[in-house]
This record gives C-alpha cells, sequence and structure tokens, in this order.
DNA sequence: AGATGGATTTCCATTTTTGAAAGACGAGGC
DNA sequence: GCCTCGTCTTTCAAAAATGGAAATCCATCT
C-alpha cells in the first residue's frame, strides 16, 4: 500500500509546503502551479501512508508526523545538495598528461595553432603530439587518442567521424595563364609515402614519368608550388591558406577524419578534453576542410 | 546553463545505471522503459553540465567524473530511505490520553460500543469521554475534541460535519392499533433541557399540555416509551434498535453531526487516530442516523 | 568475410502530469 | 451580523513524459 515507489522529489515539496505553511508560498518558492504542489503533497501522503498535513483554511500545518519528517526530508535535501555541488566541483582543473597521435597533415596547419586556448584553458594538461602515425597503436597505449584520415580497424576503442577533408589541384598564382599545353610537372611524395591517396593518384596520372619534385613532408610541396615547380595534390584548407592557385581539373580525393579514443580513456577527463576540443576544431572548419 | 533544476529522481536513475552497467539492466531494476531510463540520464547531464557516462556499445561506462558522483548518489539513496523508513515508524502505537466531549444522544447508543475496536487498535490509546456538553469548552482545553449536535461557532478549531441525526416519533409496539383518536400523550425533556430542538418541538405541539413524562436523558425516555407511557421524539436509529414503532407523523427535526478540533491539537496523532474512528463510525451508519 | 546477438537510439501513439481559471470554504474586519 | 479577503479544491485543455517497436550500431562468432 505504501512505500511501493515514492518520488524523491516529492519530498523537496513537502520541505517547501513545510516551511512556508501555505501551497501558495510554496509553490512560488518551487516554481509551477499551486494544483500541482497540492497533487504531489497528496501522492507522497499516499505512497507513505500517512498524513503529512492539516488542512487549514489558513494554510497547511505539519501534522505530528509531518513534523517528524522535516528533519529527515532536509537530510535528503542536504544529500542532494552536495549531489549538485559535487557535480560543480568536478568541472575543476584538467591535469595529467595526453598523448595525440595525429597526422602531420592535420597536426601542422590546423591542430597546434589551435592549441593556445586549449592550454590557456587547462594550465596544467600537458600535451603530447606523436606525427609518426604508422607505428602508432592504440591498443599498445602509445598514445591516448589519434586524429586519423583513414577509418580505424575495429578494435577497443570507441570512435567518431569528424569530417572530410578534400584535396584539390593547386599551382602557383598566374600558373595556367603563364603555360603553354603539354605534360604539367608534378609535385609528389617521396617512396616511403607511395601509399597515400594523393601520391598513388599523382603516380597514376603520370603514367611511368617521375615528379619534377618528391618530398616527405606537406609543408614542402606548398613551398614547392608557390615556387613554381609544379602542380601538387594538396588540401583544399592548406593550398588556400598559402594563396596558391586551384586548377579546374578535381582528382576527386578526400579522405575522411576520425578520431580516436582508446575504450578505457573515454572516459577520463583529460583525454575527453582534448577530444572534445579537436572535435570542435574539425566541426568549426568543416567547410574549408571538405573544400565546398 | 546547469544546476537550475536538477531533478531529485534522476539521480536514483544514475545510480541504477551505474550500477547495472547498462542501460536495460537498469531499466530492469527500475521498472518502466529503456527510453525514459536513455532520456532521464541525458537530462540529468544536461543539468549538472558534464557528461556522466560514456556510451558504449556494450553498455554505460561511467566517466571519471560520473564515478566521483555515485558516492554522492549513495548518500541521497540513503536519505531517501531513511525518509521512507521514518515515515514506517511514525505508523508507530499511539499513546496518551484523549477527551472527548459529546453528546450523551450519541455516546452511549453509538460511541461507547465502537470503542472496543479503537482501543485494541491503540492499547496505549487512554480515553476519557465527557458528556457534560454544555459546560465544555474547547478553547480551554476542557476537551480535546467534541462531537456535537449544533454547529459549533467560529473559533480556533478545526470542524467536520459528519452526518445528520434524524428524529421520529415513536411508542411501544401496537401503540396506534390500541389507541383511539385524540390528545395523545407525550414524553418530554426536563426544564434543563428545555432548550433541545426535540424539546420544544413537543412543548409547540402541546401547547399549554403538561408532558405525561418528563426525564433528562434519551435512555429512560426510551424506556418510558416501550412502557407504553406515551409518544417520544426519539433519534431514528435509537428508537429502531429499542424495537418501538414509528408513528406515520414527521416532526421533520434533524441535527446535523459535527466534529470539532481544537485547531493546535487537529495535528497531533492520538487526536487524529480518535477523529478518524469517529468520523468513521458516523459515515458507517450514516443510513440509520439521517433515519431514511 | 558474413551472420548473429546484444545494446542503444529514434519514432510515435498513449498516458500522465501540468497549470490556469472557476468554484467553495472559512477567517477576520467593519 | 455582513462583507471582503485569502486559501484550497476541482475542472479541463494543453504540454510533457512515457514506453513499446522498429531502426541502427558494433563486437563477436562461425
Amino acid at each position: 500500500m505504501h512505500g511501493a515507489d515514492l518520488v524523491w522529489d516529492d519530498a523537496r515539496v513537502f520541505l517547501a509546503v513545510a516551511r512556508a505553511g501555505t501551497l501558495t508560498g510554496a509553490t512560488g518558492a518551487l516554481g509551477g502551479g499551486i494544483a500541482t504542489t497540492s497533487r504531489r503533497i497528496e501522492r507522497l501522503e499516499d505512497a507513505l501512508g500517512l498524513p503529512l498535513f492539516i488542512r487549514h483554511q489558513s494554510g497547511y500545518r505539519l501534522t505530528d508526523e509531518g513534523a517528524a519528517l522535516v528533519p529527515r526530508a532536509e537530510a535528503l535535501e542536504a544529500a542532494a545538495k552536495a549531489f549538485g555541488a559535487s557535480a560543480e566541483e568536478a568541472q575543476g582543473e584538467v591535469s595529467g598528461r595526453v598523448r595525440l597521435a595525429t597526422a602531420e597533415n592535420l597536426a601542422t596547419p590546423l591542430l597546434i595553432p589551435s592549441l593556445p586556448s586549449l592550454l590557456a584553458a587547462h594550465p596544467r594538461l600537458e600535451l603530447e603530439i606523436v606525427t609518426n602515425v604508422q607505428a602508432v597503436n592504440l591498443h599498445r597505449r602509445e598514445a591516448d587518442l589519434a586524429l586519423r584520415l583513414v577509418r580505424p580497424e575495429r578494435g577497443h576503442v570507441a570512435q567518431r567521424r569528424l569530417g572530410t577533408l578534400g584535396y584539390g589541384l593547386y599551382a602557383a598564382p598566374g600558373w595556367s595563364a603563364g603555360r603553354a599545353a603539354g605534360p604539367e610537372p608534378y609535385i609528389g611524395w617521396a617512396e616511403v609515402q607511395a601509399d597515400l591517396p594523393a601520391a598513388r593518384w599523382i603516380e597514376q596520372r603520370l603514367a611511368g614519368r617521375p615528379p619534377v619534385l618528391a618530398t616527405t613532408t606537406l609543408a614542402s610541396q606548398v613551398s614547392a608550388a608557390r615556387a613554381g615547380l609544379g602542380i601538387a595534390v594538396l588540401p583544399h584548407f592548406l593550398a588556400r591558406a598559402a594563396g596558391l592557385e586551384a586548377l579546374p581539373e578535381d582528382p576527386g580525393l578526400s579522405q575522411e577524419i576520425w578520431l580516436v579514443l582508446h575504450a578505457d580513456l573515454a572516459a577520463a577527463r583529460r583525454v575527453r578534453v582534448v577530444a572534445d576540443h579537436i572535435a570542435a576544431l574539425i566541426h568549426h572548419h568543416h567547410q574549408e576542410l571538405a573544400g565546398v
């Protein structure tokens, strides 16, 4: 008959009415409608199986049992406040080291410049960025989280697809205007990165001819293109920022951007702070990255 | 943004999910639907402004902050349990003295016979019945509660109208058959009770003639009527119980039955136990009392 | 690799709760 | 003794919460 399902929040209503002495007053403190306050007191009395108030014309007056319950309800209130306060405390400072593995394509031009705000917001956060992507294995805890350009293999990881990185063909400003038709010199990737999508696309396009220059970093390719050495396949956002000229041909290349977290660490606050920062960053630059 | 309005019951859901590790499991423990559990966790995270769980494919896993909040939620749970348990204890034995003032009309035939069950249910309850109605004044604490046949004057009292006491004209069985027409002998009230409605009605009816017998108690009037002394104006329920014969004429007399409590005592459990008993009693005999 | 199974999220009809206004009741002031 | 004021209860339409079912997602097993 009673005790079956007591609604904790009704205890809050009970306290308000006990303190105010009238439904009207309690309702003002609670927000809502008088009728609601009345009904919840009724429900509480039903659940407890005893009358808490004597209904007076001038208001609600505690019964003996009601008065006896006030301290208990106050204990509940204190516990609830502690619960909420504890939550605020938990918002406190983040500290500790986070190792982030990421593609250099993204780290240098995009991620690094965004870090000051993150580190300023969390002074005790230590961040370590590993760009040696190939060798890093989350499972072996060589990094806490990774920003990847390939879909991660399944494993004991939490992953989120953040956006898309679009590629285009770029050259120095005025390139198209100053050149006659004919085979164009390409800037390509060194042998070790031959498996990058961009590298494969170029190789296919050159059909055996060697590239005019092969490098191992994006930054050097941008420099080379700007120096007028040839055409390069570059991420839209990077080439545009460098002031390069987009050629009309579209290589149709794009890569998904994935954020991968070690499952055991996803729950750690310091890791999540970094993950959220990166997710927001990518989201913010969503348009530029995709190259729409 | 957060803390604004935290729903205490959501803490219970939080605990259940934290313990079960899955929404499905927690829902089983809570009763209800999975969707509800999911939404309430969301609402709690919104209210607190921090993520409590990491959503896994295999279930919900606590974040650092969530784990930190578990003990607080457990404190809340303990407080809620104490609240409910305290309510059960308050159900405990009633003890103490209660003084009830009542009209003798009601006390002797109705109330007294009903007392065994009340006293059996509350062995430590001491009941004192005062039938000297006129002199009793609730305000002076001469009684804790009163059962009255007149509407109480307004004052610092709580009052409930319980029912109606109907009167009829009664005589010994076979009275009508055995008598010729003519002025009938009436059994009336002694001078001191001349202000009773029944007494007034009889006096008016007799138009100066003296009653054949005047008494000061109902019981004696019943006896007199049963002895064939004359006609009496008696409460229906009492006359019928005595096996008297109802005369066709209806005096049109009735009195409201009021239960009056001293306002300060209405909240006292021992007083309320008695009041509730009486209210239930009158309600149970409602039909007979009204004399329908 | 594909199928399977458990778990969550989404969707929508239903139930419950809510809240404003009208009605009822008694207290206090004139 | 009557009137005004404040408070609670009831009523009903609207809003919110609920929960079952389908859809989706992912890890494991075959």
